[in-house]
RNA sequence: GUCCCCUUCGUCUAGAGGCCUAGGACACAUCCCUUUCACGGAUGCGACACGGGUUCGAAUCCCGUAGGGGACGCCA
């Protein structure tokens, strides 16, 4: 087969005119990460805008570091994020293999064409010799990079080495004196020397690809016509550039996407917190709120909008606007944006997706830590929270949903329904100390006259309790301010001192669970330490 | 060390020579609403990295400096 045979096999897209090609192409090296995550969000819309394609591209060639599962992690992030590629390995298409282990022949082409072109060479230096180059120039203080031993080997020679079978690679033969530019679509015209640029691996010796050959070979039977990536690919443009032009092709259009930074403008790494996909996914963050987060910090909304669908940033898109300057992923943007997504759910969307999220979690098989918010300790949820509450919304369904509903308007990520919701289950339920209720209404004997007289008018008029009256009344009779009164209640009803208005718990608990947990506190009401009730 | 990219409130940004005593949003603070929490409303705090140019006029253009980030692998 000849270059020009695989040229026939793929050939150009027929699309509309100015439709673009993009592609995400991750290494499966592990959990899908957020900046995979943002260009896939930015390379759907941009094919979405422009009625193109989105590809998703396997790149495998480390094979060291490639991890068994990881393809399935990557796709399944994406599904989750609502990013999903048109074309790819598991979803078809007219141009794969998708994935670069399975086109090694299409590459070995390439640096074979490039070879005989002369716009390459066999190196057959050590990985010993190399070290000791680097070493050297590092210590001389000179930019390290390959020294060209093997760049003009007499071609007799080469040809007795390779068919004794001598240990090679393939080199890309950068030109001495020139100035590479390329254009970058949200930067404009960046250019490099070519005597800065060190001759990089093409082809290594198993024969497989290194990305600079392998990528541009992709994306150009591909037939990629924009190729999203991050800026630390900016530096080995060049390279890229010089592949297309020996191989006589045109390169694609680059956007070089910038680095999401953490809280000290570092590049978010495991240290700093929060890389992978999973984990805001188990912060329950909702997809639509994670995507409208990763392109409201990437690109501003002519009109200043925060919130806003997917389909109006593909529409209202300029790459132009895109930042050049790496943004602070803000968790409390995040949480902000997932408030209002939460709020503007209805109470059946709401359960339909709390419980993916619980299932998520219990399939993912977390532990403690997981739901855990570094800036949050308080809302970290256990492995039995999460259990007890399935259980729970299982059970009855649809006291389950109220509670979800009331529960969700107070809480910016599902990770904190967890917890914030026990109160209102009967498992989750934990009857007041005493001297908790102390501290709102001093007096027991008050705080007694309160719940018996609230559960005394509250379960006579079965139709509709007005709460907040009744609680009013006792307070004027007992001559008490509405906020012990309001608050003895509270405690007693749900344990805890947040919650939404009486009225409402009231509404949630219903009668008969009302009922119960007032008879249990009841019984110890009266116990608060005497030098309390003193006061 | 060399090369490349970047630099407006704490954060995300608007701003493409006069509309800027720099606008919005998040966060924060105070107040209002109020039975706690949340929501909502109001107000406030708060930035053009620095130094030179160009110009009648610069956040906006140019040059330097400083700072940050990235790259320099038979990793991607």
């Amino acid at each position: 087969m000849t270059l020009a045979e695989v040229e026939a096999l793929y050939p150009p897209r027929k699309l509309p005119e100015g439709a673009e090609v993009t592609r995400i192409a991750p290494s499966p090296t592990g959990m899908p990460h957020i900046g995979t995550g943002m260009q896939a969000v930015l390379d759907r819309a941009l094919a979405d805008k422009s009625g193109g394609v989105f590809i998703l591209r396997i790149e495998d060639t480390d094979l060291a570091r490639t991890q068994e599962g990881a393809v399935e992690a990557i796709i399944d992030g994406l599904r989750w994020l609502g990013a999903m590629p048109d074309e790819g390995d598991t979803f078809g298409g007219d141009y794969g293999p998708y994935t670069q282990t399975a086109r090694l022949p299409l590459y070995r082409l390439a640096a074979q064409h490039l070879v005989e072109q002369g716009h390459a060479y066999h190196c057959f230096c050590t990985a010993e010799r190399l070290e000791l180059v680097r070493k050297t120039q590092v210590s001389q203080h000179q930019s390290p990079g390959y020294d060209g031993h093997c760049r003009n080997l007499d071609p007799a020679e080469v040809a007795t080495r390779l068919t004794a079978g001598e240990k090679n690679v393939i080199r890309l033969k950068v030109p001495k004196d020139e100035t590479i530019s390329f254009h970058d679509e949200v930067r404009g015209n960046i250019s490099f020397e070519a005597s800065v640029i060190d001759d990089s691996v093409l082809l290594k010796s198993d024969g497989i690809p290194t990305y600079h050959l392998a990528a541009a070979v992709d994306d150009h039977f591909m037939r990629v016509t924009t190729v999203v990536r991050g800026e630390e690919w900016i530096s080995s443009t060049p390279k890229h550039i010089l592949v297309y032009r020996y191989l006589g092709w045109e390169p694609p259009k680059f956007l070089h996407t910038v680095l999401l930074r953490d809280k000290n403008r570092r590049k978010l790494s495991k240290r700093s917190g929060d890389t992978s996909l999973t984990w805001f996914r188990k912060q329950g963050i909702m997809p639509a709120a994670f995507r409208n987060f990763l392109y409201r910090i990437m690109w501003a909304h002519p009109e200043g909008k925060d919130i806003y669908p997917m389909s109006e940033f593909a529409e209202k898109l300029q790459v132009s606007g895109l930042p050049s300057t790496g943004p602070v992923a803000d968790m409390d943007l995040l949480s902000f944006i997932n408030g209002r997504y939460m709020n503007e759910l209805s109470a059946q969307e709401l359960e339909k997706q709390f419980m993916e999220y619980l299932d998520f979690l219990i399939a993912s098989n977390l532990t403690a830590d997981d739901t855990l918010h570094q800036d949050q300790p308080s809302q970290a949820a256990t492995r039995e929270d999460i259990l007890d509450l399935h259980k729970a919304l299982r059970e009855d369904p649809k006291h389950g949903a109220e509670v979800l509903q009331v529960v969700a308007q107070r809480c910016a990520r599902f990770g904190e329904i967890i917890f914030g919701s026990r109160a209102y289950f009967d498992y989750g339920y934990t009857p007041p100390a005493p001297e908790r209720m102390a501290k709102e209404c001093p007096d027991a004997a008050k705080r007694r006259r309160i719940l018996e007289g609230f559960l005394e008018a509250y379960a006579s008029d079965a139709q509709a309790p007005e709460v907040e009256g009744i609680l009013k009344a006792i307070g004027k009779e007992l001559g008490l301010k509405d906020r012990a009164v309001f608050m003895t209640l509270r405690l007693a009803m749900t344990g805890v001192a947040r919650t939404p208005p009486l009225s409402e718990v009231a509404a949630l608990l219903k009668l008969e669970r009302v009922k119960k947990r007032l008879a249990m506190v009841l019984e110890t009401v009266d116990d608060a330490p005497a030098a309390q009730q003193a006061q």
